[in-house]
DNA sequence: GGGTGACTATACAGATCGGTGTACTTCGGA
DNA sequence: TCCGAAGTACACCGATCTGTATAGTCACCC
């Protein structure tokens, strides 16, 4: 059974509202929560041009899921621009663009995680993990990399626990367990970040 | 509207395998996706039982979420009790208690977490998002608690520390981003306690 | 002017959703 | 012996689910 996820660039007006409204109802309500017909109604469409354009709701949500990544990527992009030298800083940014990002794109937290946690692995899951399990795999690299430039001694560990501060406050944000987890998630990632690589130094003299 | 959860401790023999049952197939499919035929035709029982002893789906997905949160607390206490002393290794074992518990009961997260992602505020999950930030919190107030045990000179900062970490390992978990995530999480939490307490300690030398 | 892609309108299929009504059985305890 | 709780069996409700069918409109472009 293959999915045919229609190009992002090229779509549609009635295409990219579909999008747009399925995206905020998806974030907000959860996937299975929302059906096409409402979605249809909502962007002011009918069903059949919803499935001329998507064919499916698989890949109206691959489309979704893909889309938004999309858009964090850019934003993530300005940051990372804004920081170019290798340094302590410029792993920051990473925290600095989620901090921005979350305040315009809804405080639910993270549309993979969220995604990936009422899918199964088989059945129509099939699409949703590879795609979000891919996205994630990004930025656990992205970490590693940036950790790297920057003079840690052990990049593997260090991205990996820039790793899990940044979907701790994910998914803080959406529990709302405490106010502003990805300032809190940057203040703690600067600290492990100093100590790492002034260890590093240390090593380098003695 | 109001919502009847039956007594976890004085189940039926019948209800409590239905909720077994449906503890599975919540989990690993998700809440939304798993209808009470499903779980009625799993437990070999009739749909009208299952409704005989829960009255609705919603007071069977809270008793889902209810019971393992106590399951999991047993465990967390159990834990906590070997190292009854206030320390590092105080605080560690919850991660320890973490690491365990999900070797045990499933590698898809943080069913709390989950269950969160796929309600809107809303209808019916008006019910889920209670019961699920209560949860948090209370683990917020127990890192909170040992850090300031410990001699943390600031426990609610390193206390939002650990329940970022500790969050982060569970979605990387359910994500499989990368293995071990919880004793990757538990490494971090140490050497930022020992930072943190060192720092202190100086602190009241100088 | 003929073709094409985008879109509307409406109706419907087949399945499944959460939830109920009725009638019957089984079984332990007072 | 009788009562009530627990459970079975099964038909049924209206609503909603994803997805498709027929039929037709409109703008644009070679």
């Amino acid at each position: 059974m293959q999915i045919h996820v229609p190009d992002l660039a090229t779509l549609t007006p009635r295409a990219q509202r579909i999008l747009d409204v399925a995206s905020t109802l998806f974030y907000e309500r959860g996937i299975h929560a929302v059906g096409v017909d409402t979605i249809a109604e909502a962007a002011g469409v009918t069903k059949r041009t919803l499935y001329d354009r998507f064919g499916s709701k698989e890949s109206l949500v691959v489309a979704y899921l893909r889309q938004r990544e999309e858009k964090w990527r850019k934003v993530l992009n300005e940051h990372l621009d804004k920081a170019p030298q290798p340094g302590v800083d410029r792993v920051l940014s990473v925290f600095d663009a989620a901090a921005l990002w979350y305040r315009v794109h809804g405080s639910k937290g993270c549309s993979a995680i969220n995604a990936r946690a009422e899918t199964a692995p088989e059945a129509d899951g099939h699409f949703v993990f590879p795609e979000v399990s891919g996205q994630k795999a990004w930025m656990l690299n992205l970490f590693t990399d940036l950790c790297a430039q920057c003079g840690c001694p052990d990049p593997t560990a260090t991205g990996r626990t820039m790793m899990l501060l940044f979907e701790g406050a994910l998914v803080t944000l959406g529990m709302r367990t405490f106010a502003w987890p990805v300032e809190e998630a940057r203040t703690a990632a600067r600290a492990i970040l100093i100590a790492s690589i002034q260890q590093n130094n240390e090593g380098l003299r003695s």
